[in-house]
RNA sequence: GGCCCCUUCGUCUAGCGGUUAGGACGCGGCCCUUUCACGGCUGAAACACGGGUUCGAUUCCCGUAGGGGUCACCA
């Protein structure tokens, strides 16, 4: 019955899970965490965890537009289950489900046209009535239409009782079946719709879980009739176990959209966003298991529970994902850092010098820009060019300590932080100065800037050899 | 507008009848210090409102307000 609770026992059976996304030319950064929680659902009960790409609208689903969201989710660590279905292969499947639903007189041709539709609808809205298909073909003989009418399959939807979904996120909904009219199965071309084709793959695809953003709460509703429908004309056909998670949205409180800045994965990676930090992130946005702040994959697949996803939707907070990103480019690999940099930097870029230097670079560093930015000095060509602040500070008086400072680490013959150390600081004593009125102006010769990782550390990385050159190149003539 | 969902610091969250309402980001202060960071300490900051239920509500129920989603021969 409609009103019974139908809803699949999915618990025996081993879990798979499905994400389906549609090719829009990026991945979302809210269907990616949706991605992550299907993911993770699977793997958290050693199921499946399958990719389907809703590819049904031919002028977007370029192979592009499919090779940016497959790169995103392997950028991201998520690896799914099986082969990739694409759902623009499968439209003959549709028609066949939709052709036995007519054949069962659980659906039938409707020979309305659109601008009958239109008008009927513009004559609900006028009645302040709800807007859905009346049911006008219902219970009329197709023999009633011209021959040679075009027609669209609608699938006959219970008259009467509610229908309830349990589902994961959001507890119980009921929607009076009343509120859901006979929606289109099949066009009048014969192609599938949307609410056809999602729930045959999903049940052909044997999905147990169906874990998705909470704008298709409505459609389950909808979906849940096709499922009811197909039972008793072909097995397999038992209702998922639905999880509707919250989207993500702006700092405005308002769906997520363009004018918040970035929206696709991709976006932040080429902000420098490490994939660790996006995933943690993403994971945290809507979850929590108890103060645990940082998850290593692993820790997430073990300790990822469907249930204790919030209702609420979370708003994106860009301050928050540097944070965490900051936090994993200090815990990061040097040599691995190193790498990211130099591509970044291109042929000018030393790895190895870069993965030494790493250690007092990446404590300084947000994300991978800020990390390159922050390694530039190293492969400087002299003469340097000061930034703005680095030329305020080499005054004359600045120029001259330089030459001191030049003569004297000439005669220094342990390159070390150490001795270095040592040695301005002995020479700072001696002026009665602090060593900030040495370091600055040495900063600013060595570097171009007035920030950088500790003057000692810069001396050594850059060598005695191409220290005391840019030295000498802004010391007093 | 109909239907559906949501509501703890500015933000992400912990809490699951009795807590000084905890943590994190951000923000302020202090310490460390050769700059910038990192790190450490510390401060301000929340249960939307109104009714119930209860000895006792942030927690359970019902309203109100606010926010969101959805109503195509799009996906």
């Amino acid at each position: 019955m409609a009103s019974s609770d139908g809803n699949g026992d999915t618990s025996t059976r081993p879990v798979v899970t499905r994400f389906a996304p549609s090719p829009t030319g990026f991945l979302h950064i809210g269907n990616a965490r949706t991605g992550l929680f299907s993911w993770l659902y699977a793997r958290h009960f050693g199921g499946k965890a399958l990719l389907r790409i809703e590819d049904t609208d031919k002028k977007r689903s370029t192979q592009e537009a499919i090779d940016v969201i497959l790169d995103g989710l392997d950028w991201l660590g998520l690896e799914f289950d099986g082969e990739t279905v694409f759902q623009s292969e499968r439209a003959g499947r549709h028609a066949e489900v939709a052709q036995k639903l007519l054949d069962a007189g659980k659906a039938y041709k409707c020979f309305a046209t659109t601008e009958e539709l239109a008008e009927m609808r513009e004559a609900q809205r006028a009645a302040k009535q709800p807007m859905r298909y009346d049911g006008r073909w219902r219970d009329r003989d197709p023999s009633e239409a011209a021959s040679g009418t075009p027609y669209t399959i609608r699938i006959k939807t219970p008259e009467g009782g509610e229908t309830v979904i349990e589902d994961a996120v959001q507890g119980r909904v009921k929607v009076d079946n009343r509120e859901i009219d006979d929606f289109i199965l099949l066009r009048a071309d014969g192609s599938p719709t949307y609410m056809l084709a999602v729930v045959v793959d999903d049940m052909d695809m044997g999905c147990t879980h169906i874990i998705r953003g909470d704008d298709h709460l409505n459609n389950a509703f909808r979906q849940i009739q096709v499922i009811d429908a197909m039972q008793g004309v072909e097995d397999g056909w038992e209702r998922p176990t639905y999880a509707h998670v919250p989207l993500i949205h702006g700092n405005d409180g308002a769906k997520l959209s363009k004018r918040h800045g970035a929206l696709g994965v991709r976006d932040y990676r080429e902000m420098g966003i490490l994939p660790e930090a996006l995933f943690n992130y993403l994971l945290r946005l809507g979850w929590g298991h108890g103060d645990q702040e940082e998850f290593t994959m692993e820790e997430a697949i073990a300790l990822f529970d469907i249930s204790a996803v919030n209702k609420g939707p979370s708003r994106f907070d860009m301050k928050k994902l540097l944070n965490m990103n900051g936090n994993y480019i200090r815990a990061a690999d040097d040599a691995r850092l190193a790498g990211l940099v130099a591509e970044k930097i291109g042929s000018d870029a030393d790895v190895a010098l870069l993965t030494e230097a790493m250690p007092v670079l990446k404590t300084r560093a947000r994300d991978l820009n800020e990390l390159t930015e922050g390694a530039s000095f190293l492969f400087k060509q002299r003469p340097l060019e000061m930034d703005e602040k680095a030329a305020g500070l080499l005054d004359d008086g600045a120029r001259a300590t330089l030459s001191t400072i030049s003569a004297r680490l000439k005669g220094e013959t342990d390159w070390t932080i150490e001795a270095l150390e040592a040695n301005l600081k002995a020479y700072a004593e001696e002026l009665e100065l602090g060593l900030g009125k040495l370091a600055q102006p040495l900063r600013a010769a060595l570097t171009g800037q007035t920030t950088s990782p500790g003057i000692f550390d810069v001396l050594v990385l850059l060598g005695r050899e191409e220290s005391l050159a840019r030295i000498d190149a802004q010391a007093a003539a």
